[in-house]
DNA sequence: TCAAATAGTATTGTATACAATTAAATTGTC
DNA sequence: GACAATTTAATTGTATACAATACTATTTGA
């Protein structure tokens, strides 16, 4: 007999998951509102401040996120003083992501605020490595099964 | 002296958290592609489910949505043929989300397809209640910290 | 009772996300 | 060197998110 059990909001992983990333989201966007930056925005900046110029596919790869994105995105923070947008001159098809003499000088105080925030969460080092390395687990499990689905053809996934 | 602490964002819980949930969303909108559901369509049926009709604003209490992703959402649904929208008799306010007889009758399809795709996943219930007991954790911290916000004024996150 | 406040939904505007397509430049192969 | 295949960005279209506003219905208070 096929019992299905059913599927309970409260229960899945996927929503505690969703739910925490939009509260984190929120809770960044007021912390940066006094620098007008966005999460998606402020993140872009973390990779550039670690290293930079960067071309917009080597900012995908770091954030996970595609051109169709990125180019808006990076238009944005260009058009607030953020970063410039210039094409390589060796290779004509890749824009390099700068960053401008604004947003060098204002890093720390941004990293400066940022720590504040942090403090208020009141997590230790401790909880924070666990659940993230908790997460990274998940995110290996959840990469591997979508590779799977390429190969497995039982319980294939894509319609 | 005031030295600052960089901020790498592979050390950001908030950056885990974020990316792990995009990786869902993926996984069930291929996961849902015979149904043809997104990943907020799929959770607010969930939430049907459980206990409909539901007007617009507890589903979004529910979910954490407002009007303004769920109007648009919700008439997506109906277009598709899973809910009606149908504007109360006793308060003409509000708009009860009823489940088709579609959705009724699928429900259980979908309700295995999950199952199916959460066994791929190969979690432990002991992994996903600790992972989901910390994030419950972190998000209550969020929500208290964001309530702060509104009556601390030395640590003043909003501009 | 009726003006003011409140509640519930919809709309507008801005900013992600991402699949799919397009366009341009580079590379590999003969 | 020609040209097909590949790489990289940008564009287009659809679907969230959410703040802010508008609009209507209900409730409340003087």
């Amino acid at each position: 007999m096929s019992e299905v059990t059913p599927v309970l909001l409260d229960e899945q992983l996927c929503f505690s998951i969703y739910s925490a990333s939009k509260k984190f989201n929120h809770f960044y966007q007021s912390a940066l509102a006094p620098f007008k930056l966005t999460y998606p925005q402020y993140i872009a900046l973390l990779a550039l401040w670690e290293d930079a110029p960067l071309t917009v596919h080597q900012l995908g790869q770091r954030l996970e996120l595609d051109s169709g994105t990125l180019t808006p995105l990076l238009k944005r923070l260009e058009k607030q003083g953020w970063v410039t947008r210039v094409r390589s001159r060796t290779d004509e098809r890749q824009v390099l992501i700068h960053l401008t003499a604004m947003a060098t000088a204002k890093r720390d105080e941004v990293y400066q605020r940022i720590g504040q925030c942090q403090t208020l969460l009141g997590m230790s080092d401790e909880e924070i490595e666990t659940l993230m390395t908790d997460l990274i687990t998940v995110k290996a499990q959840l990469d591997q099964v979508s590779h799977q689905r390429l190969i497995d053809k039982q319980v294939n996934l894509q319609k």
